[in-house]
DNA sequence: AGATATTCCTGGAGGC
DNA sequence: TGCCTCCAGGAATATC
């Protein structure tokens, strides 16, 4: 559920509270969650001082005091629990102990995440990764990609290859927004849909980014947990429910996965 | 190479 | 109230 404004405000989150801080101790209760941890993880990531937290796509990026990094992705369902008084959720499967004395827990219901150790800038998971989209990406960019593809516009959006942070989400919210037909196939996306395509997605991104940066100081003052954080949509999850144009928000299934749009205003 | 199906996992929702 | 089935979804992997 996390996409890239969820990583990202969980990047700020963890920046204010771990950048510094020198890990004192790491527990693990599992040996995997998508794949197995690397081997000695916790030997690797005791006695190292944090010193700076990137993300590249949904992918945060711990940078270590010895220039190795934490590769943390949250999948469906991963949280980092900050200043955790005690562990006894059921899927608390990595803790931190920070030399502040406070703790840090990584809870993951449905084990999705992925947590490794990289030394270099080099990734099997980052390697093949698409533009930022809120970097220099353009629309000749994203029309030369879709020019090759016959797939849904819906579908080829979610390919991280095309461009990176997009879930199923903001995929169904911007496409409304643009008002393109979730079924339009790439290919016959025109230059001009696609400048309205790159402009939409860098200020839907930008404002959910805004959003939950707001709502960050509330939210992590409750329980200290960082991990999804629920928006505003217009037509996610509101099937039956009237589009802003006064159409009805349907539901399709594309590629085994629920796109919501309006047919009277998506062309 | 590109398109599509399958896989991982658990909690929550809906049906009866 | 309880049990069953289905569904949610990121992304690697396999298969055609």
């Amino acid at each position: 559920m996390p996409e890239l404004p969820e990583v990202e405000t969980v990047r700020r989150g963890l920046s204010n509270s771990w950048i510094g801080r020198r890990i004192d101790g790491v527990e693990l209760r599992r040996d995997s969650l998508r794949f197995p941890f690397p081997e000695n993880m916790d030997k690797r990531l005791t006695g190292r001082t944090i010193v700076e937290i990137n993300r590249r796509a949904k992918y945060l990026l711990i940078k270590l005091d010895n220039g190795e990094k934490l590769l943390s992705h949250l999948g469906m369902s991963g949280k980092w629990i900050l200043d955790a008084s005690s562990s006894e959720g059921k899927h608390d499967h990595v803790v931190l102990y920070l030399d502040d004395g406070s703790m840090s827990i990584y809870n993951d219901p449905r084990r999705f995440g992925v947590l490794d150790i990289m030394a270099g800038d080099s990734h099997k998971l980052l390697d093949h990764l698409g533009p930022e989209p809120l970097g220099e990406w353009t629309s000749e960019d994203l029309f030369d990609k879709l020019n090759k593809r016959k797939s849904a516009i819906k579908i080829v959006i979610l390919d991280q290859k095309v461009v990176v942070g997009i879930g199923n989400i903001y995929a169904c919210e911007a496409l409304n927004r643009t008002k393109i037909s979730p079924t339009r196939l790439a290919c016959d996306i025109t230059k001009e849909e696609c400048e309205l395509l790159v402009s939409e997605i860098k200020k839907i991104l930008s404002e959910a980014i805004a959003a939950g940066g707001s709502t960050l100081r509330d939210f992590a003052g409750v329980d200290g947990t960082l991990g999804y954080f629920p928006h505003q949509f217009k037509v996610y999850d509101k099937e039956g429910d009237a589009c802003t144009c006064g159409g009805e928000i349907e539901r399709i299934v594309q590629s085994g996965r629920s796109t919501f749009w309006c047919p009277k205003c998506q062309k």
